[in-house]
DNA sequence: AGAATAGTGTCTTTTAGACACTATAGT
DNA sequence: ACTATAGTGTCTAAAAGACACTATTCT
């Protein structure tokens, strides 16, 4: 045994480790939370007229302290033998039985007091479910879980330049509805521009029935899906097996919140998907030609 | 007290609060682990010749076990009563003297084993250092520090169809040079796509001198980069007060590995910069107008 | 003078935006 | 026949790529 791989007190690697002992400090516990979501289709009572696409996110309403009776992600604290994205797919799978979905870590959140109980951070991920692969059970009150309606607007927007740099604070609406009524809560995302720094932080300014600073974590995933939209085939994983282009757009614009052009909609796709010889049926129109996620690379 | 502000042991949040003790489960460490950037020049024997740029890490050699004599990112645990930003913050402070830089935080690793000695996560940070801001103290083997320049590339690629859809894995050779030698890492990022997911995962295929996982830490900061480079102002924080074009074209080069032409970065850089009325002087050649990073808004 | 970089003009190619036109099943 | 959507063609505007040309200082 090479004498460089002894330390200090003479240790080897191997004796180190065998008498390590896990320090007194405080450790936090980490809980992952999930923000689902897919797309669901309204009712429609023209029988020719193609329904309107919602976002939705899953929300579950808590049924002990803290935040007693607010809706909150779900998530769940991550054990000692799996990964934050094993929990994450497990938390998936315990709530919606659905597996062998898009599952994207958003980020950690560690505020000091945003659990009032104890010391917890938060390791915030994203998933995409397709509509087809989770039956949406409208009204099943029993398990308290419910799919919110997403919206998410800009509200405010400040600007305001400071000592060698600026400052600018955009206020988002979030309003999340079901039949379990309406939660609404604002936050701001302020950018703090100096001559050496950029930072970025997010602030809860209200919130009515979310609970912890689950609005926050919900605003940033808006946020990285509709950062994403643009430039991946994210959107895709919302899609059912079989899709028209014009579903696809529709669950575009309910991302980003806007109208699209259907001509350079179809040149920006045309190389995320692929087409088949199925074809919409019984519609009060001209069929449309259905296509699946393109799976071969370019 | 509205009754329904009690839980099912007929408790308010309050009391639920003051009885509420924290569980035995096991709790993880979270450590953040910073990926510091800085860009410096090497030296120029040739009086007229403009100096190349490096892009450089700061990585600390262990002198203690694990790993022992192997270099690793800078950093250490978060403290309860501070955020993750705040532990990043201090750190490099801690380590270089520098405030009020840019931070962002990357991604939080928790592989199962990732730490030898005990359950620890780590959320990394990128921070993005001037090279005004650090002297780079060469040699300086006191404190065990050293900034490793820092070369990534693209190795070997592989596509492969599997049942319902494809796995694309890429090799990048990381290598990481400085006065204390070279050290060489090579990672894999795979992309799994199947019918309804698409899972991104990193390996390290093989590690020479590194801790920890730190080689997938470093990549993954890389990539993050690299990404951001092509649609934000984020390199200008790798630059002075006052700079040339071409000083920030050297930079936007080093960063993306890969030569870009005058013109067309001249359009694309226009408006994140604001021209000066100062000029290079005492150059072997046409004097170059000086710009800084633009505050103002656009 | 000549080396080396600074800086601009302009042509081409690509991509995005805008909008109009034709096509077609189903009641 | 008419409604509502499907799908394409084409013009324009903006952005990116390519390259050549002129400008300027210091040794």
């Amino acid at each position: 045994m090479d004498i460089l791989d002894r330390d200090g007190n003479g240790l080897t690697e191997r004796e180190f480790l065998e008498r390590y002992r896990a320090g007194d400090y405080e450790r936090p516990s980490v809980a992952v939370d999930m923000v689902m979501f897919t797309v669901t289709e309204a009712e429609e009572n023209n029988y020719r007229k193609l329904p309107e696409k919602e976002l939705r996110v899953l929300l579950i309403q808590r049924g002990a302290h803290p935040f007693l009776g607010k809706w909150a992600l779900p998530g769940g604290f991550v054990r000692s033998n799996e990964t934050t994205e094993q929990a994450a797919a497990r938390e998936l799978y315990e709530e919606t039985g659905v597996d062998n979905v898009y599952l994207e870590q958003l980020y950690t959140f560690s505020d000091v007091g945003r659990d009032p109980r104890t010391w917890v951070m938060s390791c915030s991920y994203m998933s995409l479910i397709n509509s087809g692969q989770v039956q949406l059970k409208a009204g099943d009150d029993a398990v308290g879980a419910a799919w919110f309606k997403v919206s998410y607007r800009l509200l405010r927007e400040r600007k305001e330049l400071i000592e060698g740099g600026y400052v600018k604070a955009l206020q988002y609406e979030l309003r999340l509805s079901s039949d379990h009524g309406e939660l609404t809560a604002v936050v701001e995302r302020t950018v703090t521009a100096t001559e050496t720094s950029t930072a970025t932080s997010y602030t809860i300014v209200s919130n009515d029935g979310l609970a912890f600073d689950h609005a926050k974590i919900i605003a940033y995933a808006i946020e990285r899906l509709r950062g994403k939209v643009n430039y991946t085939d994210i959107a895709l994983h919302l899609m059912p097996k079989l899709f028209t282009l014009t579903e696809l757009q529709q669950v575009y614009e309910v991302i980003l919140d806007k109208e699209l052009l259907k001509a350079a909609f179809r040149r920006k796709v045309a190389d995320l998907v692929t087409e088949t010889d199925h074809y919409t049926e019984n519609a009060g129109h001209r069929p449309s030609r259905l296509y699946r996620r393109r799976l071969e690379e370019l």
